[in-house]
DNA sequence: AAGATATATCGGTTTTTCCCGATATATCAA
DNA sequence: TTGATATATCGGGAAAAACCGATATATCTT
């Protein structure tokens, strides 16, 4: 867990929304619902909320992985994201206890 | 308490090791003993320990304190810096439950 | 095979961050 | 007042981040 990485994935607004989106796939991403939501959301989805680019969402995407943040399953053309609970504890009791 | 701010202030490895440093001011800083560690530890404590220049650890300081992650008390020609738990505290929390 | 769809990557412009050295400001000591 | 000490601020060069549009890649459909 690059903690450094973690709180520079973390220091963006966008961000932060997409991961906050995530919290709540069904809420937030109503279009999903045809494909299911196990494996979290794909791009096309949170693209289309984003008011991004689609290369700066995959970017971001990305990003948030890289740091632990989500996970990501590939199935066919979709890329799902999702996010990783565990990082979230683990970073929330780090700051609790070790920075 | 603005969730970017602290987390671009977090995403340094230098200034994670500031903050860390101040976790234990009488271990990491001896040479403030003679001035006391009510208040926290002054600058040029942290710009000799740290191998940055004096106006960095003075900026990194200051980035700190607007972020809520540490408050400073000025007594005479000293700036003293110490951490501020509650931030932390609720950061943790917000992590944990929010983000 | 050809076209459509979804995502990733590449190249680039603008803004921000990282640091520095120099200088300004404030206090203290003589 | 003069000089020393501590900190803050200013100006700037180099590197990274924030996006974007264009293009590449992979899969799906027909």
């Amino acid at each position: 867990m690059d903690q450094v990485e973690i709180f520079k994935a973390l220091s963006n607004k966008a961000r932060l929304q997409i991961l906050n989106w995530l919290k709540e796939p069904e809420v937030n991403f109503p279009g999903q619902a045809e494909y299911g939501f196990e494996n979290g959301v794909c791009v096309g989805q949170i693209h289309a909320k984003s008011g991004l680019t689609q290369s700066t969402v995959s970017e971001y995407l990305t990003s948030l992985q890289r740091a632990g943040l989500v996970t990501s399953v590939r199935t066919g053309q979709w890329t799902y994201y999702r996010r990783n609970e565990e990082t979230f504890a683990a970073l929330s009791k780090l700051i609790e206890t070790e920075i």
